[in-house]
DNA sequence: TTGCTACTGATAATGCAATATCAATAACGC
DNA sequence: GCGTTATTGATATTGCATTATCAGTAGCAA
């Protein structure tokens, strides 16, 4: 039997790369962060040890309407938050907290579990090179 | 040049799924609701008449985090809503109004365009059955 | 009716995200 | 250092939603 596990670059690149942005990233966007460190990155591995990493729990998958799947660290998913996703860049960032009143205009019977929010815009940077 | 186009069945059926169901309907949920009407369709088709009505205004297209595409009537689609997803059976469902206060925890610099909010749980019809 | 052609059904093909394959590489216990 | 083997990179393959192809069908104008 072996429930080992190797302690490798690519690893930790990757979780870093996810601790540093603070926000979810597509595994394309994983490898992107990674480039500069290991320029030979392959898709395959970065998709591999995020599914491991969320077989783990260290990252939690967070999805998009008509998006690719994205992940962030289990640090940024501890505490109930929504999303912006800028619709210039494509980047997604945390927003803190929760503005939605949840019980409003339920129909009778129904019942929730849990909720989704995802703000559309364009991001600071964005807008910045806009007015340029 | 032809911007011809003809009144079938197929189309009416297709239409009337939609203004019937009040609520976005997966091509795949379209030709299961028209099949007894017409058991032949193509999913082919489903699609296709699908892609004409969006083009036209009379349809618009409603995505879910890591679903496939709805599509709902652009009467439904008029009034600012958002949706239900049933996580038993897998059917949207309108929501009246929106209960989102939108300004909270934005960060400086961005700008907001537009934002979805998808409750999740249990419909009444699914609810009942686990009763039983 | 008839003729033209938009439309349909069946199915193959595409696009894309995600996974599997496999030889080569590199962790890590010894 | 050495050997074992988990891991990687490159690439092929899968799975799914959606689109293209094409021969046959059916609107609809004349």
């Amino acid at each position: 039997m072996s429930g080992n596990t190797r302690d490798t670059k690519q690893k930790r690149a990757i979780l870093s790369a996810f601790e540093e942005a603070h926000r979810p990233l597509t595994p394309v966007q994983v490898q992107a962060a990674v480039l500069r460190e290991l320029p030979k990155v392959s898709l395959a591995t970065v998709y591999r040890v995020i599914k491991t990493f969320v077989e783990q729990g260290s990252l939690v998958p967070v999805s998009f309407p008509g998006a690719a799947d994205r992940y962030e660290s289990k640090e940024c998913a501890a505490r109930h938050h929504h999303h912006f996703l800028c619709t210039s860049c494509d980047r997604a960032f945390d927003l803190p907290g929760c503005g939605l009143k949840v019980s409003s205009g339920l129909p009778d019977g129904f019942a929730i579990s849990r909720h989704e929010v995802v703000l559309y815009g364009s991001c600071d940077t964005c807008l910045e090179a806009a007015h340029v």
